[in-house]
DNA sequence: ATTCCTTCCTGAACAGTGTTCAGGTTAGTA
DNA sequence: TACTAACCTGAACACTGTTCAGGAAGGAAT
């Protein structure tokens, strides 16, 4: 039944699509172990413990993210680039939950952030940099409490279908940039 | 030596005490139960779950924050309500965690949204709904960021004192609030 | 004083978790 | 053919949240 052997990329694909079957929640090392038809030992062997996983499939999250065609000002690249993380986000099941956490453990996903801020084309960086983990948290916030609404309508409860997730957030970050914009200009 | 008997408040305020000490992750249901002298299943007379008892945790750190005099302006009102639940989230180890992690899940710390929302004195409340959202994650964001470095930093890593929390979060807010100030002029 | 009911707790168990470790197997290289 | 690195087994350890039948404490009513 079992004749192949695995290498680290095999284990993060594997948690990947785990992740997307059962939910951050679920994904435990015994199912990963068990979708592999290997001993949950045997994944100790590519990791040293779970967080290091969680941080490469966070990582594999953020770098989903489409890379933005430069439009015509840097606020409206800065925008598509946002946009772009909370796409990747939204394509994996709890995908802002993973990268928040790993993100708070100071592991990996750093990579989302350098994007944001290097399309912020103003000449103090030090307020780029500020901007820009702004703009980071309100993605993965909004992000996360969208994809937990739709675990929850998913269960069967009211199904009060809520669309304002979208909306709000291209609003919260049209609201940074415009402060942005009127900070640099004065 | 255990002759006192508790109610549903004792066993809060022990959790409260418990998290102070020990930290989020280390805040279990039979550490819990120890300091109060009790078996674990004792707990669950008060509570259903954990997550119950979060909710009310949660509930008791936003709660906690100061309630801020209206000053000149309803910009700078609203600075202060989010600056007040930054305390409130500092005052409690993991504060920031524990009232994101509850919020996620639908519980409790509405409370807090309602603060900032209620502050922001535009006509569009859709537009104010979506404004104090977003000063909502940023908080959030922000102060478990900075959270998780006091413990790392608490745990002898390499002492790289970085004070950029606070004022990369006061910068956040004050571009969302010149932002809506200048969307609501034009 | 005795019954009764509510409140709170015990003790033991269940099913699950991440993780470790000594030892085995497999595959490729010298 | 011998060696070595990569990968895995099997069993255990120390935890976790949670359930449940039953017992004890305290006050109120008879």
């Amino acid at each position: 039944m079992n004749a192949s052997r695995y290498g680290k990329a095999d284990v993060l694909a594997a948690a990947l699509r785990l992740l997307d079957e059962v939910g951050l929640p679920d994904l435990t090392m015994r199912k990963l172990a068990a979708t592999l038809d290997v001993q949950p030992s045997a994944l100790y062997w590519h990791y040293a413990n779970k967080q290091s996983l969680l941080a490469e499939v966070s990582d594999t999250i953020v770098n989903f993210a489409k890379p933005v065609s430069p439009a015509s000002t840097w606020q409206e690249t800065t925008k598509l680039e946002a946009l772009a993380l909370r796409d990747a986000l939204l394509a994996f099941r709890d995908g802002a939950e993973v990268v928040s956490s790993t993100l708070a453990l100071g592991l990996g996903a750093s990579g989302a952030l350098n994007r944001i801020e290097t399309s912020i084309a103003i000449a103090d960086r030090e307020l780029a940099h500020a901007a820009a983990e702004s703009i980071l948290f309100l993605v993965l916030g909004q992000v996360w409490h969208e994809q937990q609404r739709m675990q929850a309508n998913s269960l069967g409860v009211v199904d009060n279908l809520d669309l304002s997730g979208t909306p709000n957030l291209e609003i919260g970050i049209q609201l940074i940039l415009n402060g942005l914009t009127e900070r640099v200009k004065a």
